[in-house]
RNA sequence: GGCGGGUUGGCGGAGAGGUUACGCAGCGGAUUGCAAAUCCGUGUAGACCGGUUCGAUUCCGGUACCCGCCUCCA
């Protein structure tokens, strides 16, 4: 079996990763907040986690790996953007808008996490279906001496801990020292956090022996692992922005409220995505949505193949010459493999490229991966006679990283399946056009008819068979069905 | 200020204490009616200063610069 290594954020060391039950591999990843569109920096986790799960499963069995990521549908962002939206008219009450708007973002979340080739999780429980788990464990947490309650507030108590911050490497007592927080009277420490807070009458609230309110930020992620995973599972990861405070402070609520069990063994954090050397974040506004990329045509396995070329841990940038680069190679692999008679139908239980695993393996190693697939394709699939068993081997492999060019759903399809025809037939048309002026050796007009096509955006191929007309991210098919009308 | 990470050729980006990474772009050639695509060939590295070593881009120390967290964030 292949050994998989993997940095732990925990013991700052790559280790061999060793399930607590091979059986049933578990791994947890913070998912998003639901009110907006999610941008490429909410992506990248999931897309890198998505390789770790497709590793999982294919090391320890599809059915052998549970997958959790949750969707934070409680939140005062979320409160802030439905009281936004009354502000311009939306008349309706504050937790109808909330409902509304979750809902909708999850939707957007789904569609666009889809066009990424991204598997769904086996479960992606929504904050607001696990309050009762919350509150029992804000309860259990007070019994244990480990959180108090003061107006109206429920607050964990650091000092309860004493490994708080061995996650993120620093201590209590220096945090205090550099301090930036501001510290409400009712704190008795000042790093300590909230794990429940009162909500006014508008408000979405609950109630709870502490009076109606809603759940801090932390707590959800704590209830929901051990409600879905168990007290102990094996992994556990998110953006490294979030290794701290929200880590952390998961990290003290589930060992306090479970001692023995340890919580997760492996914490994993994916490096940020950046925007001319900045972070990419909603609060310093220089994002893009991968719904901006996707309507900008650049399907979503381009998307993934940017992101898999910079190794998880690493900063990564989205330039569009980054972008035109794996568009040109993932083409050329989806046309002339995936999409060859040889591509079509491979079994699962082809064996992937050799190598490729190892480079997976060792703490997902994505760059490395993508290298020995191009490395492969140079030895084994550019000679004259390319074995079909090569084929399927490299066909498995992008279907293994996701890269196979088949979408999940449907519903993630750019265009409609008509126009697609129909766009496809006029292509057509034009190659025939340019075939008829060919057979009459009237390069010029052949050539006309190419040139135009070009710069109407799309590629022009003329080989000995015959030309092909393709299109491009900046393909306009008006243009071209003038072209056909008018042919020069 | 505290803690953590980084700096590789025009760009992207790996591994390894000593042998070509790889890709893109560029350049030369083949092929083509001309292009495109494809194929063959090819140059440019390791922030800076020390140390260890027969030998360091790779290990150690320092300097500079960049980035992240410390406040909501993937």
């Amino acid at each position: 079996m292949v050994t998989i290594r993997l940095q732990n954020s925990l013991t700052r060391r790559k280790e061999v990763f060793e399930p607590l039950d091979p059986g049933n591999v578990r791994m947890y990843v913070c998912g998003p907040t639901v009110y907006d569109r999610a941008h490429l920096g909410n992506a990248r986790p999931v897309v890198v986690f998505d390789v770790l799960y497709r590793l999982l499963r294919h090391v320890y069995g599809e059915g052998a790996v549970t997958y959790v990521r949750n969707f934070t549908d409680v939140d005062d962002k979320i409160n802030t953007r439905a009281r936004e939206m009354q502000v311009a008219g939306d008349s309706r009450d504050l937790n109808a808008i909330i409902r509304t708007l979750t809902d909708e973002t999850i939707g957007w979340y789904h569609a666009d996490m889809d066009a990424l080739g991204a598997l769904r999780p086996a479960h992606e429980p929504r904050a607001t279906e696990y309050i009762g788990q919350m509150i029992a464990m804000i309860a259990a947490l007070i019994e244990k001496g480990c959180a108090y309650a003061a107006e109206g507030h429920v607050l964990f108590d650091v000092r309860a801990y004493p490994d708080y911050g061995r996650l993120s490497g620093r201590s209590v007592d220096d945090m205090i020292a550099g301090a930036r927080v501001e510290v409400a009277p009712y704190k008795r420490d000042p790093m300590d956090f909230v794990l429940w807070k009162p909500s006014s009458d508008d408000e979405p609230g609950w109630n709870s022996p502490w009076g109606r309110g809603r759940p801090g930020w932390h707590i959800e992620c704590s209830a929901m692992a051990q409600d879905l995973l168990g007290p102990a599972f094996d992994i556990h990861g998110g953006g490294l922005d979030l290794q701290f405070p929200h880590h952390e402070n998961e990290i003290a609520q589930s060992c306090c409220a479970h001692p023995d069990a340890g919580f997760a063994r492996v914490w994993m954090h994916n490096e940020m995505v950046q925007v001319e050397g900045k972070k990419m974040s909603k609060s310093l506004g220089n994002f893009f949505t991968v719904r901006n990329l996707l309507d900008q045509g650049w399907p979503g396995e381009v998307i993934r193949f940017v992101m898999l070329q910079t190794h998880y841990r690493k900063p990564m940038d989205w330039t569009e010459s980054r972008a035109r680069t794996a568009e040109k190679t993932l083409k050329r692999w989806i046309s002339e493999y995936v999409h060859s008679p040889f591509g079509q139908g491979v079994a699962d239980s082809v064996s992937v490229v050799s190598g490729f695993l190892d480079a997976l393996a060792d703490d997902l190693n994505t760059p490395k991966a993508l290298t020995i697939l191009r490395e492969f394709e140079k030895e084994r699939l550019r000679g004259v006679n390319i074995s079909a068993d090569d084929v399927a081997v490299f066909v498995r492999t992008l279907r293994l990283l996701g890269l196979d060019g088949v979408r999940q759903n449907a519903a993630s399809l750019p265009r409609d399946v008509k126009r697609h025809f129909e766009e496809l037939n006029l292509t057509r048309r034009i190659a025939d056009m340019i075939d008829a002026a060919r057979s009459e050796r009237n390069f010029a007009k052949s050539d006309r008819i190419r040139d135009a096509a070009i710069t109407a955006g799309f590629e022009v191929k003329i080989e000995k068979a015959g030309a092909s007309v393709f299109s491009t991210r900046e393909a306009d098919y008006e243009k071209l069905k003038r072209l056909e009308r008018e042919a020069p």
